[in-house]
DNA sequence: AATGTGACATACC
DNA sequence: TGGTATGCCACAT
């Protein structure tokens, strides 16, 4: 296991990276919210922090699934900042999640906890 | 160091 | 569903 472990505790490159790390991790077909990374990085408080760092994922060369990042609702707070703002519904239903007014349908079934699904050795 | 800001979370109405 | 208010943390200037 631990193959999708990841090195938090090490100095990475900034609080960023560990946020991109994680929502990479995301397995198609689920979701997480913005509370759960922070929490998982140990910045409860800093929900606010990964949102912000999605809107740096633009400058990461890697691709960042920040449409499987909604809000604790949820909701797809963040579609308004893709490059076009239906794509993230898009994307959440290509991967099998319905989407509904915005809203993911049974999310708490495709929501993806990191703190519970991944294991940090 | 201080201030402004933000794709949030929670509480309350 | 919506708005308002407060707390929270890290980054940019």
């Amino acid at each position: 296991m631990a193959d999708n472990s990841i090195k938090i505790s090490e100095k990475n490159k900034d609080y960023f990276d560990s946020v991109f790390q994680v929502v990479r991790l995301i397995p198609s077909g689920r979701a997480t919210s913005y509370g759960a990374i922070s929490n998982y990085l140990g910045t409860k408080g800093g929900a606010r922090m990964v949102g912000w760092a999605m809107n740096a994922s633009h400058t990461q060369q890697e691709p960042v699934p920040a449409h499987r990042v909604v809000n604790r609702n949820g909701m797809l707070t963040g579609k308004a900042h893709f490059s076009p703002p239906e794509k993230m519904q898009q994307d959440l239903e290509k991967e099998g999640i319905e989407v509904k007014d915005d809203k993911i349908v049974n999310f708490k079934t495709v929501f993806w906890d990191p703190s519970e699904e991944l294991t940090l050795d």
